[in-house]
DNA sequence: TTATGTTGTAACTATGATGGTTACATCGGT
DNA sequence: ACCGATGTAACCATCATAGTTACAACATAA
């Protein structure tokens, strides 16, 4: 199956290094220790950014974080890189055919019970912290 | 973003479409319905047969439920359709820096929280039946 | 038996998201 | 001015998806 992309969970381990490291994390630090290419980093990392989530200096280099890590749930990490307008996690086939009673009204009837599903999944998303997760760390 | 395949509203507009019709639904029938090629719909058709939810009878035509409306849930049908092995809906990246306590960390962390964030979804999935659904049709 | 209409699949295709890569402009501090 | 960092554009290989054609297998009716 289609699954959602490692975006987030690089997005989840790039914030968790930012927090837990004392010096600056530059895009290839973070890079090394995510063991993939600095780009993929950088663009992660622009989105983090325009979600308001992170200070990226330019030229010097280094990351801060710009929330406290208990202000940081997965959810706002999931919304910054998914950063798309719709933003639904289901996708319904388009245009029925009207002429049929399921046709006509499946579309809205399954949304409303597929938008339901999603937010139960954002809802346990927003409950845990990057700080929680981080203090599990060993 | 990457979404969930419309395998599964299809799943459920056929398994609708079967619940209401009196008569027998032929493939083409249900293509023309939810307005795809038929063939689409035999391959969904023989997810949702192996899942042991329809019967469809070759040669002659036709399907028909294996399980009254009210004993399947919208979360036995997206299982039918996903029918995959492991069936995470969240990707973690792979072989994060063992060096670092981040990367040494995250993916079990993490993994504990997606998958209780994938639960509530799929539990909220299992709470509306097909029987639900196509009594708001109007 | 043959004809008809259906299901079951294989095979091919176009599309779009993904994630890795190279390249280069731009920035900021030494 | 130099150096290392960020910000992007561009390109590419890979993969799931969903539509399509083609055809074998099947069940029933004539």
């Amino acid at each position: 199956m289609k699954q959602i992309s490692t975006r987030f969970s690089i997005a989840v381990h790039t914030l968790s290094l930012i927090a837990v490291s004392p010096q600056d994390c530059t895009g290839d630090f973070i890079a090394g220790s995510v063991n993939t290419n600095p780009v993929v980093i950088r663009r992660i990392m622009g989105m983090l950014k325009k979600a308001g989530l992170v200070d990226v200096r330019p030229g010097v280099g280094g990351a801060t974080l710009l929330k406290a890590p208990d202000e940081i749930t997965l959810l706002d990490v999931y919304r910054a890189v998914n950063a798309t307008e719709e933003n639904r996690l289901f996708r319904i086939h388009e245009k029925p055919n009207p002429a049929c009673l399921v046709g006509r009204n499946i579309e809205q009837v399954l949304q409303t019970e597929l938008r339901d599903a999603q937010s139960e999944m954002e809802r346990r998303l927003a409950q845990t912290t990057l700080g929680r997760l981080i203090a599990k760390f060993e």
